[in-house]
RNA sequence: GCUGGCAUGGCGGAAUAGGCAGACGCAAGGGACUUAAAAUCCCUCGGUGGCAACACCGUGCCGGUUCAAGUCCGGCUGCCAGCACCA
């Protein structure tokens, strides 16, 4: 008899082992196939690893692991996110310094990463907070700014109250801060922006050539939300000025009845003396700007506004002097901040114009109900009416004719449009990458020279971000003052830092060639390692990070320093792991399960396989310590394996066809995130094991190695304990004989009239002839009436058709 | 509202390409072992009826295609995620 199973022993023995062997060193042999697996390097928060950290972590585990045995030449590292606001914040409350919070935070992470088994490749581990890191952040942002993708504005912001920090349009979920849940209002500030605006048209196109699951890819595509139209000019009337505005459908041009522009449009300033109602136009702006972004996205249902009384513009087609309006509806923001309202055929314009008594004319025919009782904006099957020249026309059509009739007129244009915005990329904080600019009197803002970075973070007394909105560094003045790199005068640093999203924008570039100090990674590595060929990561990245470092990766490809347009051939996503009680883990529920609690209750190799059984990976999956035993019981019964094992080289004969299938299922399910698969085959091999009460060596063996990427430590301590040569990760992955996976003779349903009455074992290949014959001795009696019909499919059924 | 996805036992979930629905695991019930419990092992486990062989019903709802539908088509309902006054 086995001795018990000790996971203790187990597990902190091979994790030795692997250390001292270096088993998961990447090669620096350039010759052979690679296979580049990223997981999301964490931010290392003071609470610890999750339990949902494992879950991407493990399946890409079990990727690297198999792609070793298959003999490719792997990378899989992992490294720290540490800028960010909770270490600062945690710092600023202790009064210990941010550094040594990280510091301690990344030890803890280390630890407990370790204890779980990972094959990460420990040697090219990174630190965003690394001076030696983050003087290529910088570097990169150099290049921007000559690039002339990095330019400081005066703009309004979001401004969240809690953190007191400048936040990215994507970090503002439902008008809060989507980390603290404050409320979030705008301030005007001078802010450092990167024009990701610029880049709208190839990041949108990049994703037609890689293969990311489809609901990234949507979120993606309705982010950038790219939309053509054209640009049409309304002359005002009695006055020299034209009111240009952006359109979808141009076609609709006749419908137009009025207009809107937006609280903020310049030209209420502008027409001041000629506006009658000034007084109530500047009462609506201010009521306006008053709002927060959650009043104008959630109470947006209802239409306000007001008529500008002493303007108006003529439509360019027919001559017809119509009204203009304003109202918060149309953003100035987009587009041209100014819009021509067609009730008839918008959902908003008609909502407006209803309350406002305004004229509704049908230009595009077709709906079932009058364009007075419901709005129609179908335009696949309109046809347009009471347009003159584009009457009888397809929606798709008539926008053909007017945009060539409006660009020979030289009254209109075509037009594309994003609804992404340029990256506020400045941040009123400490714990960032101080942004490598100065700014002189005479020459305005100069980078540094290359040959100064890293511009290292300087002491400071405190990290308390100020209510003014200034960073801490600007308490700093010995460290702000410096000289002009231009002039040589006096000049004053930047004291906005970059937003945690510069240090993941580029890090799977320099885990190629971490400790290179004249690059961010040599040609010779970037070229062998990109792109990286498996990415993992959260949904709720999407947006934010996903596209940013698609961004920067296009930007340093356009550069010539990268040597492929996009980062990530394949980008997959995990689901959260919840509470027992289905809710989101969090202290306030009081549902949150620690991971170290598991590997310590029940072992690494448990939580692995746990992890990876709990459910399809994309979906989120509910926590249950009783599934957990359930796995523990599964490992429990692979260790007492070695206690009914026989001497034997093949398979044998009964199990060979088994054998085939279950490698051919794990070998693909590993593949194709179905995890929780394969260990179902591996469970249902084992219990046929056991059905015998023996199993050969060579079983025991292409059992191990199967399960070994998902529990790596108990299959490594099985191999040795029986006295197998080598280690389990020095094996080669099985393979399987696609002959071998089907039965020579199979049981197949017979069935009457599509129901099932009773199976037969056949041949698998079976004459139709003869199959139909047995299956119809099988059936005997059942059979009657009139047979009108016969299908046999080999392998599956025979189906009589009988009346 | 728009976009994408999902809906299967008491529970998590299987089911290639239209071909025996419920693999695998959990929970539950029964049994063996034990002084006893835990652990382990064996059996049962979608519903209804039946001693049983078996019959009928069953994959959110309504309809369709087919010899055959969880799977395909049309129409709903509910849930999840993302976006949301983007003209």
């Amino acid at each position: 008899m086995a001795i018990p199973y000790n996971h203790h022993e187990v597990e902190s023995k091979w994790q030795g082992i692997w250390d001292q062997e270096k088993a998961f060193a990447t090669s620096t042999d350039y010759s052979k196939p690679k296979f580049y697996a990223l997981v999301e390097f964490p931010y290392p928060s003071g609470q610890g690893l999750h339990v949902g950290h494992p879950r991407p972590y493990t399946a890409l585990d079990i990727v690297a692991r198999k792609r070793r045995m298959q003999g490719y030449n792997v990378l899989y590292p992992m490294g720290w996110d540490a800028f960010g606001l909770p270490t600062e914040n945690y710092a600023i409350k202790n009064h210990i310094h941010p550094r040594i919070v990280t510091k301690n935070n990344v030890a803890r992470f280390k630890d407990q990463l370790h204890s779980l088994g990972y094959s990460f490749d420990w040697d090219r581990e990174i630190n965003t907070t690394d001076p030696e890191y983050y003087k290529w952040t910088q570097w990169i942002f150099l290049k921007l700014f000559k690039a002339g993708l990095a330019y400081k504005t005066e703009m309004p912001i979001n401004w969240c109250t809690s953190c007191k920090v400048g936040l990215a349009n994507e970090e503002v979920v439902n008008g809060v801060c989507e980390r603290c849940g404050s409320e979030v209002v705008r301030k005007v500030k001078s802010q450092w922006m990167l024009k990701i605006t610029e880049y709208a048209d190839k990041l949108l196109e990049g994703l037609d050539g890689v293969d990311y699951i489809e609901k990234v890819k949507v979120s993606q595509k309705n982010w950038i939300g790219k939309s053509t139209g054209a640009e049409v000019d309304f002359q005002l009337a009695g006055k020299e000025d034209k009111l240009r505005v952006y359109t979808t459908r141009p076609d609709t041009l006749f419908g137009a009845t009025y207009m809107v522009i937006s609280p903020e449009h310049p030209l209420i300033d502008k027409y001041q003396a000629e506006i009658k109602n000034y007084a109530d136009v500047i009462a609506y702006r201010e009521m306006a700007a008053r709002k927060s972004d959650f009043e104008r996205t959630e109470l947006a249902k209802d239409k306000t506004g007001v008529q500008i009384d002493g303007l108006s513009a003529i439509n360019p087609v027919n001559g017809k002097e119509i009204p203009i309006w304003i109202s918060d509806y149309v953003l100035m923001s987009y587009g041209t901040g100014a819009i021509m309202a067609v009730p008839a055929h918008d959902e908003r314009d008609w909502d407006f114009a209803k309350k406002f008594g305004l004229p509704i004319i049908e230009v595009v025919a077709g709906s079932p109900v009058p364009v007075q009782e419901q709005v129609f904006t179908d335009v696949q099957t309109g046809i347009l009416v009471n347009s003159e020249f584009l009457n009888g026309l397809s929606v798709a059509d008539a926008k053909k004719k007017i945009i060539e009739f409006l660009e020979e007129k030289g009254i209109g244009t075509s037009k594309t449009n994003f609804k992404l915005r340029d990256w506020v990329f400045s941040r009123q904080r400490y714990w960032g990458e101080p942004i490598p600019i100065v700014k002189c009197e005479k020459c305005g803002f100069v980078p540094l020279d290359e040959s100064e970075l890293p511009l290292e973070l300087p002491e400071v007394e405190s990290y308390m971000p100020t209510d003014n909105g200034e960073s801490p560094l600007a308490a700093m003045t010995d460290w702000v003052n410096t000289t002009c790199p231009c002039c040589g005068g006096p000049a004053k640093r930047e004291t906005d830092t970059m937003p945690q999203w510069a240090g993941s924008s580029w890090y799977f570039l320099r885990y190629t060639d971490p400790t290179n100090k004249d690059a961010l990674a040599s040609k010779e590595a970037l070229k062998y390692w990109l792109p990286v060929d498996w990415y993992n990561g959260g949904m709720e990245h999407t947006t934010l990070h996903l596209l940013y470092s698609r961004f920067w990766h296009r930007f340093l490809y356009d550069q010539g320093v990268v040597p492929t347009p996009e980062p990530y051939q394949k980008r997959t996503s995990h689901g959260m792991i919840l509470g027992s009680n289905g809710e989101k883990m969090s202290k306030s529920r009081g549902n949150v399960v620690n991971p170290d609690d598991i590997v310590q209750d029940y072992g690494a190799d448990t939580l692995r396989t746990y992890e990876m059984f709990i459910g399809a990976f994309d979906l989120s999956a509910a926590w249950s310590e009783d599934g957990v035993k359930g796995c523990r019981r599964f490992l429990e019964r692979v260790w007492k394996l070695q206690d009914i094992l026989v001497d034997g080289d093949a398979y044998s004969a009964d199990l060979e066809t088994k054998m085939h299938q279950v490698i051919k299922k794990v070998s693909l399910d590993f593949e194709t995130l179905k995890y929780n698969t394969a260990i179902a085959a591996m469970m249902g091999l084992i219990n046929e094991f056991y059905k015998k009460n023996s199993i050969t060596k060579a079983e025991y063996k292409t059992f191990l190695i199967l399960l070994n990427p998902v529990a790596p430590h108990i299959t490594e301590e099985l191999w040795q304990a029986v006295g197998f040569e080598g280690r389990v990760y020095q094996q080669t992955w099985p393979n399987y004989d696609e002959a071998k996976t089907v039965e020579s003779t199979v049981e197949i349903a017979v069935q009457i009239n599509g129901k099932v009455k009773t199976t037969i074992m056949i041949a698998k290949d079976e004459a139709q002839a003869d199959a139909i014959a047995k299956a119809k001795e099988a059936l005997g009696d059942k059979l009657t009436g009139n047979i009108v019909k016969e299908i046999y499919v080999p392998g599956r059924l025979v189906n009589i058709v009988a009346k």
